[in-house]
DNA sequence: GACAGCACTTAGAATACTCTGC
DNA sequence: GCAGAGTATTCTAAGTGCTGTC
């Protein structure tokens, strides 16, 4: 059998995939819809056909009998105001309200879109009551969720319609399911963090604002009626549908493909391929980085201490941002002083470095982490004569430590660290905690372990879900219950034995045998219980979806529930499976990443 | 080489759906 | 059949890194 592995996974500037043997593949099996040809001189596709995106209804405007009250009056708003004031009113629960740069930012253009009259009127936020509206979409929200079962399913139907209608293209003669098909509401603006822009308003976007892709013989979407597109175009070195530029930051927004697609498939395939490869030269560069510490130039050591900091603590990047744009986040070369401390000696161990910054999306990065002496002194040296707001790394870029890494292993990025340091975790954590004589439960258990270990290293957190003390505190009602049970049912058997051991008959042996049953089965259920309490407890402030997405090669994990008979269904659920098609086509128990 | 623009991946929260136990 | 918990899916913000322009 063949399979194909196209050429661009190991290089640049090749322009044809070719076919190669199985056996020089990582893995068996059919490589099916994975088996095209495909070029590498930047185009994405030949045929591009699709619907164009949904666009939300337009705005309802509110019965007469729910009104808005400033300074206790009751005030009728004219449409456009009254659509922004339901944007603020259905978050009047949510903390966002509760904070001024969100109140100021969302009365600030709540004005600017007011007639003259209403701006006369409407001049403090402290005096706007939204509080019926607010009632009348929590009430419509429940009428809704209490709607037969009939008319919930009319719904969906007309939901699945929809999707049906615009959820899919055809590329290159497959149907290919999109990812975001509809364009996004009109709303406030919800940054994450300590964001300067929160609550602006996220304006609606129109046809008008609309760019469609696709190929040129293909049938060009209809814009909606009354409407046109901003522009048609053909432009088949992109993958997007459609693109419009948001009024929040100023930045393209993009319809494409979902996961499961061809193009994305093959392009998450390729990621695992760099970070296989980085596989091979990690030592070299480990042994360089380290070498480079002692660099008489400053800028080579910034970048080698980084390196290290990228390669040891799986750091992200860490470009440069547009100060007051966004909330003040970092990540290594973007690191100021006061975001480490330096401790020669703490908890007994040597030259240890307290990091605790806000990364990606405003997630706290807290850690105390031992290192070698040469950083340490590096460190000291990095931070000397500056102030707490100045850059740690002064002398580097993402983009000059990219260059650097380019030269070292083509195709290599900082990025390619995080994912080469992750699945190569995974693997390694899968070996140590498997015991194949386990459960599939106890398996399982282990695997949440590994992907575990991997999350923590990522730092992928999620807030403690509002359920958890309760529904543990449920669970463990449960356990304590079958320890009583279990109580009982090896004080019955006892007795049985004990009977058995008096009439020596039939029947008293037969009981033995079923309170025996019953034990082993009470024990196991305990035992179950016990690990999905332990499970519970170390995840609850941890997201494993994260990096099982995004970070982990779904070839380790497929490799490992084949050869420990875990099935693939208890690991990747339906979409999961979806997206790793590539990965499920092509794995054996044998891969090694 | 700096910079901006663009295209794409990665991320947690919000919401929708499904399952479980009564 | 219902409520509540758990899980899947959707949503869209926030990153990374490349390319083109000056």
């Amino acid at each position: 059998m063949y399979r194909c592995l196209a050429i661009s996974l190991f290089g640049r500037g090749v322009s044809r995939s070719r076919f190669i043997p199985t056996a020089l593949c990582a893995g068996s099996g059919g490589c099916s819809r994975w088996e095209e040809e495909k070029t590498n001189d930047g185009v994405k596709w030949k045929q591009l056909e699709h619907k164009g995106p949904y666009f939300v209804p337009l705005y309802e405007p509110l019965p007469d009998d729910v009104q808005f009250y400033y300074d206790g009056k009751p005030l009728k708003l004219s449409l456009a105001t009254e659509e922004i004031a339901t944007f603020y009113a259905k978050m009047l629960d949510h903390e966002y309200t509760t904070k001024e740069i969100f109140q100021n930012n969302f009365f600030n253009d709540w004005r600017k879109e007011m007639t003259p009259q209403e701006q006369e009127i409407i001049k403090q936020l402290d005096k706007c009551d939204f509080r019926e509206i607010h009632k009348y979409f929590v009430d419509k929200n429940e009428a809704r969720k209490a709607l037969s079962k009939e008319e919930k399913q009319k719904l969906k139907e007309e939901a699945d319609k929809i999707q049906e209608e615009y959820g899919y293209c055809i590329l290159d003669g497959h149907r290919e399911k999109i990812g975001n098909f509809k364009i996004e509401p009109p709303g406030l603006f919800r940054g994450r963090g300590n964001h300067p822009k929160m609550g602006m308003l996220k304006r609606r976007i129109m046809p008008e604002d609309v760019i469609i892709n696709c190929s040129k013989d293909s049938k060009i979407p209809e814009p909606p009626v009354g409407h046109k597109w901003k522009e048609v175009r053909f432009d088949n070195t992109v993958t997007w549908l459609a693109s419009w530029t948001e009024n929040i930051q100023n930045t393209l927004k993009y319809i494409m493909l979902n996961p499961s697609s061809k193009l994305k498939g093959e392009k998450d395939w390729q990621k695992f391929e760099v970070a296989r490869r980085l596989k091979d030269v990690v030592h070299k560069i480990r042994a360089q980085y380290q070498a480079d510490w002692k660099s008489k130039e400053m800028k080579v050591r910034q970048r080698a201490v980084a390196l290290y900091f990228i390669d040891k603590l799986a750091l992200r990047a860490g470009n440069e941002k547009e100060e007051g744009e966004t909330a003040d986040t970092v990540g290594c070369c973007s690191l100021r002083v006061e975001h480490i401390k330096l401790h020669p000696e703490l908890d007994g161990q040597e030259y240890v470095v307290e990091f605790d910054f806000l990364g990606k999306d405003s997630i706290r990065y807290y850690n105390k982490v031992s290192v070698e002496k040469p950083v340490f002194k590096n460190l000291q040296h990095f931070m000397k004569n500056k102030d707490p707001g100045d850059d740690l790394f002064d002398h580097l870029s993402t983009t000059a430590l990219n260059k650097h890494l380019q030269k070292l292993m083509d195709g290599l990025t900082a990025k390619v660290f995080r994912t080469y340091n992750a699945s190569i975790t995974l693997q390694e954590q899968l070996k140590a905690l498997t015991n194949p004589d386990d459960s599939v439960a106890g398996k399982l258990l282990s695997y949440n372990r590994a992907n575990r270990a991997v999350a923590i290293l990522c730092n992928h957190q999620r807030s403690t879900p509002k359920t958890f003390e309760k529904s543990m505190q449920n669970l463990q009602t449960k356990i304590d219950a079958k320890k009583e049970q279990l109580e009982k049912a090896q004080q019955e058997l006892e007795e049985a034995e004990d009977e058995f051991k008096d009439k020596k008959n039939a029947k008293a042996e037969a009981n033995v045998q079923k309170k025996k049953k019953l034990l082993e089965r009470l024990k196991e259920q305990l035992a179950k219980l016990s690990v999905q309490a332990t499970d519970k407890e170390e995840n609850k402030q941890i997201a494993l979806g994260t990096s099982k997405l995004n970070y982990l090669d779904p070839r380790i994990s497929i490799a490992w529930c084949k050869k420990f008979g875990v099935p693939i269904e208890k690991i990747f659920n339906k979409t999961q499976r979806e997206k790793f098609a590539w990965a499920i086509d092509m794995t054996d128990e044998d891969f090694e990443f």
